[in-house]
DNA sequence: GACCAGGTCTCTG
DNA sequence: CAGAGACATGGT
């Protein structure tokens, strides 16, 4: 996509590839606020708020380069589409979420948020990681950035146990114990199948949020996450068979391949989005 | 007051 | 390996 940067903005045409509503609350994060005059959004320890004005996106921000690599402005959503769309069960969803992107989110808060969303709504969900929030470092007078695995494991358990976050609160107090001790610097580089067992050998973690951890915190666009939208999703225009749902998992993704994580955005959206 | 939410864990056959 | 039940909490 054409873009400009100016100082701390950066500026495109408004077109049918980029929809920051459709972006934010399609499910792959969870730090997004309405405001007055558009969104807000948070990823680490930076924040931009997205606008439009005369025709023109405007994507004001704490770091220009973080946001472009974020919303993936370098890669052809429009061409993309249209290989999809070849497909005719993706048609509707392309055309119904056509200004969806797949996030670059920060790896290690992609992994304690999903672990929150298991059997969870997203509302309930963004309360919990907004709780965890206060504990963050300042980012400005609004908003502070997700805590870091070492700050959390220097909490008492007793600071989870009041989160809200129920059954879940032992898994994130696990979670940050473990990630606190090692570098994840080093996970970026493995292969997708040690990434994947490495993932699920947390407590917490099983296949759906792995592939959720590995599509928006590793930006590995071969995983199909499959929750209870996508298992009514397979069961409507996909079915061949009565499966579980790492089964239909690894069906979908032999049939799109590195596409896999796109078109299950497209189709969660719309799924989601129109009660199927 | 069930039922469900971007499921996973544990136990069982 | 697949199936069943438990699991905290908050919203319809």
């Amino acid at each position: 996509m054409k873009y400009t940067i100016e100082e701390n903005k950066i500026i495109f045409d408004k077109n049918d590839d980029f929809d920051a509503e459709s972006i934010l609350t399609c499910g792959q994060m969870f730090r997004y606020f309405k405001t007055d005059s558009g969104w807000t959004v948070i990823t680490g320890h930076e924040r931009a708020n997205i606008s439009e004005k005369n025709g023109k996106v405007v994507i004001e921000c704490t770091n220009p380069q973080r946001f472009i690599d974020f919303f993936d402005l370098d890669t052809d959503y429009a061409k993309i589409k249209s290989d999809l769309s070849s497909y005719d069960v993706l048609k509707e969803a392309i055309s119904y979420g056509k200004g969806i992107r797949i996030a670059k989110g920060e790896t290690e808060e992609i992994i304690f948020q999903f672990i929150i969303s298991q059997n969870n709504n997203i509302k309930r969900i963004q309360k919990i990681v907004e709780k965890m929030c206060e504990v963050g470092d300042k980012i400005d007078e609004k908003y502070n950035a997700f805590p870091s695995a070492k700050k959390l494991a220097s909490l008492p358990f007793e600071w989870f146990k009041n989160l809200g976050a129920g059954y879940r609160d032992v898994f994130l107090y696990d979670t940050a114990k473990l990630l606190s001790e090692i570098d994840l610097d080093e996970k970026i580089n493995l292969p997708s199948d040690e990434l994947y067992k490495w993932l699920i050998s947390i407590k917490g973690v099983g296949p759906k949020v792995a592939s959720c951890i590995m599509l928006f915190g590793f930006h590995r666009t071969e995983c199909f996450p499959v929750d209870t939208w996508m298992e009514k999703v397979y069961r409507k225009y996909f079915f061949a068979g009565e499966m579980t749902r790492p089964q239909i998992s690894a069906f979908l993704q032999e049939k799109f391949g590195v596409m896999s994580g796109i078109v299950q955005q497209y189709l969660f959206n719309f799924a989601m989005h129109n009660g199927l």
